[in-house]
RNA sequence: UGGGGCGUCGCCAAGUGGUAAGGCAGCGGGUUUUGAUCCCGCCAUUCGGAGGUUCGAAUCCUUCCGCCCCAGCCA
């Protein structure tokens, strides 16, 4: 087989890249990335963009990549989703460097260098409310206004940002701001917060703190006491890149790392911003940060998707600084291509019709030998019963065919996938004139060969026994959402494009035995339908359900 | 309208002065007991527009146009 996206070896050079491999060539003795998530929230398919990147340019220039929660803002972080970030990274398949890392591990760093540039004059704590700042700081197009606070000495500051570390100043009275430039035209320059105070427990400090630093004060001291030399974030922080630079000069940290963005990932048919993703779990348009719909990794991880999978498409969409629009197809292309490969065949019918092969004896039952996988023997095989009752899927009989039409029909022949060729002679209705049975005949010099007479059979259909298949359901998937950008229209929510058939449970499917012992970890592709995994949460022993990872390409009828 | 970015095929993306890679999608054909896979072929005389420099420009210069980000004590 030809090599394709999961197992191709050659990169892309990408500007990231291309910027660390200079680097190193100019003599950089060990490359040292992180990735640095807030706590907030599940990660997404966006973030595998990121962990992909930051991992893969520790990897390839044999260095190190950190895993560091940034953890400046307690109020909206929760240890639930430290063990989630942290299980989604592994399950992608990466490493991070030595123990996990927190922002707040530096807090007592940080303070002390927060002292420092008190006493270089270079901070000072601002009692202007959070609406005057606002007001002080000016627009876009004109210039803010000093604080009044602005020179207090350093001695007042010294004192009242002890007050405020001790707790003894109420949420909101004060903060601390970096003393920088009130006019600059970048507005991040305009005296940043540094510290805000926060009555509040924090989920790995616990009461130690009544103040957090802000991210753009613990951000790239972090990254300097990591001696993390690439830090790399997406563009939105583009803006910030002088302020981190700011800090790093102004401060004695041990290493000066540099910050390199790049375009974040958009995808058709989704969203991918946390607070969207958040609402659509709060108000329940989803069953969770991991149902099967959500563009999460934990949700992706349940509808069947493979690391490989997801490595390959961040490979595939590569590393700019032009913000795009991914066609979500590609990330299906993904899975395809890595399912097509290492999943194991077997058949399950979703829309079932009884089929009775009249000159099929009653007491007989045979068992075909089927191979796991039509190109790769190694796999092995699957024992498949057949008997006289049958079920085919309802969509692979006509009585009067359309044109192009080549599964069966009423008076014609078509070949059961592994088993006989057999030709429909009757159909058997209910009292509304519901087609409940076909009454067919099978050629029983069809087992493994084509008719010896050298008629041709043009169909391939797949089929289950019904006296030995598994009842089961099965859960199709579509979009989440009903157009290409969901979140373009200002004057709409997103909500509105939520697509009312994104799930479709199918009850009763018929599936073949073998599949009686279907774990979430296994994904098979149901022949002629499309890939599927068992539920990781909802299938059990004798109550399978499947999920539909995504169908197979399908070029009938386009 | 201040600042910072970005514009190469329907989508993603190489290319950084020498005459437009690749992937996805699409289209045609072949193989096939999955209308799958696989295989073969086609798919930008043109790089947001207009000028200019040059023997030669997607790449350099000028100018215009479009789009994105920034005014949290969020990250």
């Amino acid at each position: 087989m030809k090599p394709t996206a999961t197992d191709k070896t050659d990169k892309p050079a990408h500007f990231i890249r291309k910027i660390i491999a200079d680097d190193v060539a100019a003599g950089l003795a060990e490359v040292r990335t992180r990735f640095p998530p807030e706590p907030n929230g599940y990660l997404h398919i966006g973030h595998a963009k990121s962990i992909c990147l930051n991992f893969s340019m520790a990897e390839e220039f044999g260095g190190k990549c950190n895993l560091r929660f940034d953890d400046t803002n307690p109020e909206k972080e929760e240890d639930e989703f430290i063990e989630a970030i942290k299980r989604d990274v592994e399950w992608l398949g990466f490493k991070w460097d030595g123990e996990v890392r927190f922002a707040s591990d530096y807090f007592d760093q940080l303070y002390e260098w927060a002292v420092y540039l008190i006493k270089q004059g270079k901070a000072y704590v601002c009692h202007l409310s959070a609406e005057e700042t606002r007001e002080y700081r000016g627009t876009l197009t004109e210039p803010g206004k000093d604080s009044p606070y602005r020179n207090r000495s350093v001695d007042e500051n010294l004192a009242l940002f002890e007050q405020m570390r001790r707790g003894e100043l109420p949420e909101g009275t004060c903060v601390l701001r970096a003393k920088i430039d009130m006019a600059a035209p970048n507005i991040n320059l305009r005296d940043p917060t540094m510290y805000r105070i926060r009555h509040a427990t924090h989920h790995q400090t616990g009461d130690k703190w009544k103040i957090y630093p802000t991210y753009d004060y613990a951000h790239g001291q972090s990254d300097a006491i990591e001696g993390i030399t690439h830090s790399i974030c997406t563009l939105e922080f583009e803006d910030h890149r002088p302020l981190y630079e700011w800090f790093l000069n102004n401060l004695p940290v041990p290493s000066k790392p540099r910050q390199y963005e790049f375009a974040r990932l958009n995808l058709t048919y989704t969203v991918l911003s946390k607070r969207k993703l958040k609402q659509l779990v709060d108000e329940k348009y989803v069953t969770g940060w991991d149902d099967p719909r959500m563009p999460t990794l934990s949700g992706l991880r349940r509808r069947g998707y493979t690391p490989a999978s997801i490595r390959a498409f961040c490979e595939m969409i590569g590393v700019t600084r032009s913000p795009g629009m991914v066609d979500i197809g590609l990330l299906e292309f993904a899975i395809r291509d890595d399912l097509d490969k290492h999943a194991p065949r077997a058949m399950c019918v979703l829309s079932p019709l009884k089929v009775t092969i009249t000159n099929y004896d009653e007491n007989v039952v045979e068992y075909f030998t089927a191979p796991l996988h039509p190109q790769k023997p190694e796999m092995g095989t699957r024992e498949l019963p057949f008997c006289r009752e049958i079920y085919i899927d309802r969509k692979d009989f006509r009585e009067v065919p359309e044109k192009d039409f080549k599964r069966l029909v009423l008076g014609q022949e078509v070949r059961l996938r592994n088993a006989y060729v057999i030709r429909a002679n009757e159909v058997v209705r209910d009292e509304k004139g519901e087609i409940v049975e076909l009454k067919c005949t099978y050629d029983p010099e069809t087992r493994g060969k084509n008719p010896p007479d050298g008629r041709k059979v043009k169909g391939v259909i797949h089929w289950v026994s019904a006296r030995h298949c598994l009842d089961v359901e099965v859960r199709l998937y579509d979009r989440l959402f009903t157009v290409e950008a969901p979140e373009e229209d200002k004057t709409k929510s997103f909500l509105e494009f939520i697509n009312p058939n994104s799930l479709v449970v199918l009850e009763h499917c018929k599936a073949e035995p073998s599949l009686a012992n279907a774990t979430p970890e296994i994904r098979y592709q149901f022949e002629r339908e499309g890939y599927f995994c068992a539920d990781s949460k909802d299938s059990k022993p004798g109550q399978l359900v499947f999920n539909r990872t995504v169908s197979l390409r399908d070029s009938y009828g386009k």
